[in-house]
DNA sequence: TTATATTTTGCAAACGTTCCCGAAACGGAG
DNA sequence: CTCCGTTTCGGGAACGTTTGCAAAATATAA
């Protein structure tokens, strides 16, 4: 049998009441029974009933991370997982615990977070994968009275923070690298089009583009899947459509991957024959042949931050944008004229 | 305030005892009663409290997820993070849900598992990452008494199962592949001389270098780290004292991208001038140019291995030791003479 | 019909806390 | 020494379940 807060009181000749007090710090109890107690439960071993505690206070201590499942092939956004353990990391200091979750996308039906909340009373919910705007979930989570965080997105309700990188900044960013390196015949491969962070990055594509007065046909935009094979097969379209192509600026790493191992295959090298460059940061990318340029999110900072925001809100603290801002690592796979 | 068992019994007239028997399918109520009880249940949203149940059962229903804090870089090991959603997603079959826990692998003090366990009651744990032989956490391993799951060891004891690749089998496969496609100079990059794997591996490498009578220097044989510039720094050691070697085994594939990509920097192309397989199979391995041959572990089937041995463990269940046979990804990095 | 066996239900304790409220102890002022 | 204000403490309800045991209801057998 586990050693409660009465075995303490029971040698301390102390009610179960005192012994709570003592134990929590509150005030109103005198100096040397609180330390006389601490002595006793260090003595016994004692470790809280967090089942008991849960159930007078009606709260958990228990953060829900929700997954988007298809991520779990990897394939798609890998990147979240990097920020996995920083979330983690950062919650523990405030003895905040979290518990993955993953749901469907395509099977989510209405008032499922809800249910995940409600089920084990959870503190708050950090939202890490992104599904395709209009999805029902962001629905739910307007309507929701719980604290939220949710990442690569702009929702923002009383009690609901966002944080997210300027992605048409890092659209920007990238764009900006190929021009400024000498290029004039971009392509663009993107994600789909139904997901906030395609727009955004496609506008501050755009963005630099028009800043240089350059002309970019329809056919060098391509709305791809996030895959390394949907780069790959975007890349070829690209190519032929635009032989006269330089350059091309993927909306995430693993296109590039994709796109840069099949081209190698048909004999074309980057950054000799066509320069790319990715978007992420994926910690592979240094290690990659040639280490491909991208435009790099910061997982830990964004990891710590979603904590910090969920734990303000958790406290009382209202809805707030965080933007952090991507930086660029430049790589090999671009090349300079 | 929620609706409780109080409020279902209330609404159809009977006690909360048989509304808890007629909820939880316990034999002893008349099926009329509990279709009742279900129906009142389902209107007025209940919702059970988990914490009043984990209260009175003394069990959490929940399982902790340990990694090793020296992972949250994103270098060492990724592979785990790719089977925590395949962990994750069976247990939740089950309505368990998984806690994730980092711990530090240096700053470790006994007992520090044991805390974490009763702390929140768990059910079990799934301790995911890898920590060097004779990592006090093996210790408090041995002595606990409840259901582990230790991945990528060979612990094995009443209560606690190992589940793991073969990877004697996995280095003799990588080391037997190079050789079957007629390379004789062999290197062999390996991890830290204080991880089971790496000795395992190194195991299956010996094997099969003895099995073909090849003579291989003791220069062409690195203990390093696991990481990419770890592998890069090797590379070239190994090339410099061995310059006719024709191909070269890295423990993990990070090894193996950070001297790939180095390599390219030197002029030295893979596979024309040497060959290269890794080890873990990432997935980016199949996008990485050239795509890279290496030893792939099934994550997904090992993290859905290791929650069904959990479950398992926590139903009554005594210890076992499970082996999964890695696969070979050829990719295009090893040439064939 | 009565007696007995079986099924179905209710009562109340227990799980380990917190917290309100009143009682006891203590301190100082008069 | 008395009185009153503080400080410190204890009693007990409450949180929402499960479960052993007894009571009630129902079915079965004679």
């Amino acid at each position: 049998m586990r050693v409660s807060i009465k075995d303490i009181a029971l040698k301390c000749n102390l009610s179960v009441s005192t012994v709570s007090r003592a134990l929590n710090g509150d005030y109103g109890v005198k100096s040397a029974t609180r330390t006389s107690v601490m002595k006793v439960a260090k003595e016994l071993g004692y470790v809280p009933n967090i089942a008991a505690k849960e159930l007078v206070s009606q709260k958990s201590k228990l953060i829900g991370i929700i997954l988007n499942e298809s991520d779990g092939d990897g394939e798609a956004r890998p990147a979240f997982f990097e920020l996995l353990p920083h979330i983690n990391k950062t919650l523990a200091i405030f003895n905040y615990r979290a518990i993955i979750y993953t749901i469907n996308s395509n099977s989510y039906i209405r008032g499922e977070i809800t249910d995940i909340i409600n089920l084990r009373n959870l503190s708050g919910c950090i939202v890490v994968s992104v599904f395709r705007e209009n999805h029902p979930i962001y629905e739910d989570i307007k309507s929701l009275n719980n604290p939220i965080v949710v990442l690569e997105s702009s929702i923002l309700t009383r009690i609901c923070s966002n944080i997210n990188t300027d992605e048409v900044m890092g659209g920007y960013m990238a764009t900006r690298y190929l021009i400024d390196n000498g290029h004039k015949q971009i392509g663009f491969v993107n994600g789909p089009q139904n997901f906030e962070i395609s727009n955004e990055r496609f506008e501050g594509f755009q963005k630099a583009i028009e800043e240089s007065q350059l002309q970019i046909s329809d056919t060098a935009i391509i709305w791809s899947n996030y895959t390394g094979s949907g780069g790959k097969d975007s890349i070829h379209q690209l190519i032929q459509n635009n032989p006269a192509i330089t350059a091309v600026f993927f909306a995430n790493d693993l296109m590039a991957m994709g796109a840069i191992s099949s081209m190698a295959e048909s004999g074309i090298l980057v950054p000799k024959d066509i320069s790319i460059i990715g978007y992420d940061g994926l910690f592979v990318c240094k290690y990659y042949n040639p280490p491909l340029a991208s435009v790099v999110i910061d997982n830990a900072a964004i990891g710590v931050r979603a904590a910090e925001l969920l734990l303000e809100l958790i406290n009382g603290g209202s809805g707030k944008t965080v933007r952090v801002m991507p930086k660029l690592f430049e790589g090999k796979s671009v090349r300079k004229y």
